[in-house]
DNA sequence: GACAAATATATCAATCTGATATATTATTTC
DNA sequence: GAAATAATATATCAGATTGATATATTTGTC
C-alpha cells in the first residue's frame, strides 16, 4: 500500500463532522485527537489542496466575515473514499515514549535518574487525566448525538490508559525504591 | 531543538549494553524495544555511519564466522552523548492509534464497524500480553543485572497498559451494544 | 494606544517509514 | 539429497510527517 498515507482520511474525517478552516482542524488535533493523533501544519495544507484536486473536498473562501480564510468540506466521493477507510482493519496502533525509552537504557544513569523521569511522566498524566475527565463531564450531557457517542468512547480510553499509567508509575517507584534499599 | 533526532541515542542505547550489528539492533528494536518504540533499516544504517564518523562508535568488520557483518561498539565519546541526552527530561510520549481514529469517526460506519474494530483491537492486545508475560516471567529470574531491571520495569509499563486496553475493550463493547439496543 | 495572544495560511529542511534490492547461509519439506 | 523457504545481513529511496519558521491580520489586555 505505497507509504499509507493517514492525513487524508484525518481530514476527511473531521470534515464528514463538519466543514471547517485547515486551522480548525489543527486545533482539533491538538485537543480532541490530541490522545490518540497527531498532525503538523506541514501536512495539513499540502493535504488539503491534494485533497481539492482530487474532488475529495470543496474549497469555500469565507472572506465576508472579519478575517480571510478557506473552508472545506467534503464531497460524496469524499465520503465514499473515508467509508472505504473506515472498513478496513487497522494497520499502525503503536505508541512512542521517549520516557520509556530513556528507562530502558537506565543503568547508564541510576535509579535516581529513573525516578525522575517517572516523577516528571506521573506529573503529565495527572495533567492529561484532568482534561480528559472535563471532557467525559462535558460529553456526558450531550450523547444523544452519534458523533458524540464515538467521541466519548475515544475520551474513555484515554481515561483508562492514563490512569493505568499512574498505577504503573507508584508501583515502579515502589520497585524503585527497593532496588535501591538493597544496595546499602 | 532542530528536527530533534532520536535514533542517534536509540542505537547507542542499544550498544551500551553489548556490542551488535545493525541488523540485530533492528531486531531488539522489533522485540524488547516494540512496546514503547519503533525503527526502521532505513534510518538505523545511515545513522550507524553519522555515530561513526561522529566518533561516538567504532565499526569491525567480523568476517571470521561464515557470514560477512559489521559489529558496531560504542566509544567513550558516545557513552558521554547518551549520558547528557539520558538525563534531560522526555519530550515525546504520544500513541498513534490508528483503532481510535477509526473509533472516533465511526458514526459513518455504525455501532457493527466500531465493534469489529474493538474486537480486532482486543485479539492484538491478548496476543501482545503473552508475549510480555513471557518476558516478565524470564526476566524475573535474572534480575540480578541492572539493565534487566530496567528492561523489567518496561515490560510490566506493557503489562499494565494492555490489560487496561482489555478492560476498556470490555466496556466500550457493552457501551456500544447498549446503544444498539436503544435504537429498536 | 501599545503589546501580547490568537487566528489563518503556507513552506521547508530534517527525519523516519515502508518497500524494495541483493546476496549468503540455515532449515525445512518433498 | 535437491529444492524451496526462512533467516541473516547491509543498503538505498520515494513518500510521509514533523518541527520550525515566515507572514499578516485581528482580538484582547494592561
Amino acid at each position: 500500500m505505497a507509504n499509507t498515507k493517514k492525513m487524508d482520511f484525518v481530514l476527511l474525517g473531521l470534515l464528514s463532522h463538519e466543514s471547517m478552516t485547515g486551522y480548525e482542524m489543527k486545533k482539533s488535533l491538538d485537543t480532541v485527537l490530541h490522545f490518540f493523533w497527531g498532525g503538523s501544519y506541514g501536512s495539513i495544507y499540502p493535504t488539503l489542496n491534494e485533497l481539492e484536486k482530487d474532488g475529495m473536498v470543496t474549497k469555500e473562501n469565507v472572506s465576508d466575515s472579519k478575517r480571510e480564510k478557506i473552508a472545506y468540506s467534503i464531497t460524496e466521493k469524499g465520503k465514499g473514499a473515508l467509508k472505504e477507510w473506515l472498513t478496513h482493519p487497522s494497520e499502525k496502533d503503536e505508541i512512542r515514549y521517549e520516557t520509556l525509552l530513556k528507562l530502558f537504557f537506565g543503568n547508564e544513569t541510576g535509579f535516581d535518574g529513573a525516578l525522575k523521569h517517572i516523577e516528571r511522566f506521573e506529573e503529565k498524566c495527572k495533567f492529561e487525566l484532568q482534561i480528559l475527565h472535563m471532557f467525559a463531564e462535558n460529553l456526558s450531557h450531550v450523547l444523544e448525538e452519534d458523533t458524540h457517542k464515538y467521541y466519548y468512547l475515544t475520551v474513555t480510553f484515554g481515561i483508562k490508559t492514563y490512569e493505568s499509567y499512574l498505577e504503573w508509575c507508584k508501583d515502579a517507584r515502589k520497585l524503585i525504591e527497593g532496588w535501591g534499599e538493597e544496595k546499602k
